[in-house]
DNA sequence: CTGAAAGCGCTTACAG
DNA sequence: CTGAAAGCGCTTACAG
């Protein structure tokens, strides 16, 4: 069994033996370790000299049984977004010169593997949790946030008064999306909104959309049309609403990543952007601005939103419990896609 | 301090809470839960009802404390390249039906970054770790084996003992490329490569590049650019190589993220693809497939090396210690980017 | 300022 | 088949 293995592995140096090393107790080791009270520079410097000695590296599984890992957790729907890449930017910005080190787990686009991967999380002793694209319910968020420090980012839950939320006015921004098209000479303008009845950014994307198309008097052209995120699922969902007999003069997609599937569809139709079809995107990614998607996008900050999330984890992690709810302004990225005029 | 907070956090159901509940001793719980030898139908289902009547989830880090976590550990260097959600689904593929979880962390490309990822995975006491695109040398990744399993996925040790490595056949990979250019009629064909003297998979790729030009007569025509893998960099460097003075015919780029910004830069300069300019990335991502983008690339199934990847590692982790090299062969996927006949 | 001792939640021989 | 005890590598009161 795993015993060969592990018998040769290199074991590893223990507090103990930096403690003999130094000729100090264990306690003090520890304390020098922690950046603790009560330490005198002589012998703090002697347990240092031992630990580079001895090539001591404290295991963060045994700090936590007693008192903390140093780590995040980071629980994350989607791999193929690469909106994620920019919070994780903003993250990174944020624990740069902290003890900090970030572990990410995905949750799969569902509710149980969401919460399996948070528990996964609490379950392996991380220091707080950031969980993004939430999709559970108030009752679950409340529940991992009473076994560890918690902060989402893309959820909206005002009320919440257990964990921290941060996230843009995502209504503002699907508003942003179709007064801009409406501008641009665009009426019948469709929304392309993700399958989901329980996240609530998709919620007020799609109210906002709402909002917005009554605004402009184009209510009898409001249209909302769901897909789930895989690749595959978007295609065809593009292709039905692309059809000849149907097809709307624009469309709002309520991330990048898919509208980029539309205007791969559009162009195997023969389709032109934005003569025959208008498009805008969600998140601003960098693939927006690659001169064949010339993708028109909201732009929400990731970076911004990563950054700020990390703070207010760290806050809960020192003791705060008062809840804090961030809130961005999104801004509208004009390009090719959506330029009729 | 952290105090407040942590005071008001429900304490954890125990081993010792299930032990007292079901009548039984805590040694008989732990054994219930590890699915030990010599434990009667009897106590295991008292046990299991009293797990499930009081809530109960093991604590991964304590388990790690004397035996395993159930945690594998996935070290790679950039979010950005969709090429690892490939290499995730397999992961994901081989890990079903186990009691193991994935966390991913981030080696943020560089040397120190990387053993920085690899040690805290170590200190954070994963079973095993897989380490993708790793770029140190041969001396820290034995240091690595030594203290867990490890498999690599993407970098060329065939000489390696203490840990197993997962590959495509790059060289061959970059010689697909070049040929399929090169019968398609271009001729000044250069490579875009990584800014990067540590990286062996680039390496087997850029001599598989010159031995393919070689092969085709086409030596005198040799041009390898380097660039770092930032959007940014790799703009600028397309930028450059597409001026008029020089443009080769046909670039071959070392990641299809890369060939994805010298499409923008080169419909930007007004260059048609592939009469004015062909283009070949590597890795086959799903981006190769929109139409908008429509670049041929070198596919090397990501799935199959995360699936071969991970299976590796668990028998490594179960105790196997001859190691094992897998490589898979690669495959050309022609699309417009490159079809100048 | 320093250290001995208890304990975090598990697993592992070992004895019965 | 079952259980009492030691121990994994740390931190935390507490005493000096």
């Amino acid at each position: 069994m795993a015993k060969n293995g592990a018998e040769k592995r290199s074991r590893r140096v223990t507090i103990r033996e930096v403690a003999e090393d130094a000729e100090v107790s264990v306690a003090a080791v520890s304390k020098v370790l922690r950046d603790a009270y009560g330490v005198s520079d002589a012998l703090r410097s002697k347990v240092r000299a031992s630990m580079d000695k001895l090539g001591y590296r404290p295991l963060a599984a045994a700090r936590g049984m007693r008192g903390q890992t140093y780590t995040i957790g980071i629980v994350q729907p989607d791999l193929r977004n690469p909106f994620f890449a920019d919070i994780m930017t903003g993250v990174d910005n944020a624990l740069e010169r902290t003890q900090y080190r970030t572990l990410i787990g995905i949750s799969q686009s569902s509710t149980d593997g969401e919460v399996a991967a948070v528990d996964a999380m609490i379950d392996r002793q991380m220091d707080g949790i950031l969980l993004i694209g939430a999709i559970t319910n108030r009752g679950n968020l409340d529940a991992f946030a009473r076994g560890k420090p918690l902060v989402t980012i893309g959820h909206h839950e005002p009320a919440a008064t257990l964990f921290d939320t941060v996230n843009t006015n995502d209504q503002q921004g699907a508003m942003l999306a179709v007064r801009h098209l409406a501008a641009n000479g665009y009426k019948r303008i469709a929304m392309l909104s993700l399958n989901s009845d329980t996240s609530t950014i998709i919620a007020e994307r799609e109210i906002g959309y709402r909002r917005a198309m009554m605004e402009a008097e184009l209510g009898r052209h409001i249209q909302v049309v769901h897909s789930a995120q895989t690749p595959r699922e978007a295609q065809i969902t593009a292709r039905r609403m692309l059809e000849p007999a149907s097809r709307p003069e624009a469309i709002f997609c309520w991330t990048d990543f898919i509208a980029l599937e539309v205007i791969s569809v559009a162009t195997e139709l023969g389709l032109r952007i934005p003569q025959d079809v208008g498009i805008v995107g969600y998140d601003n990614t960098m693939y927006c601005d690659f001169a064949q998607n010339g993708l028109s996008s909201i732009d929400q900050s990731g970076e911004l939103l990563g950054l700020q999330a990390t703070r207010l984890l760290i806050e809960r992690i020192k003791g705060r419990d008062e809840a804090e709810h961030f809130v961005v302004t999104p801004r509208l990225v004009a390009r090719r896609s959506s330029s009729r005029r």
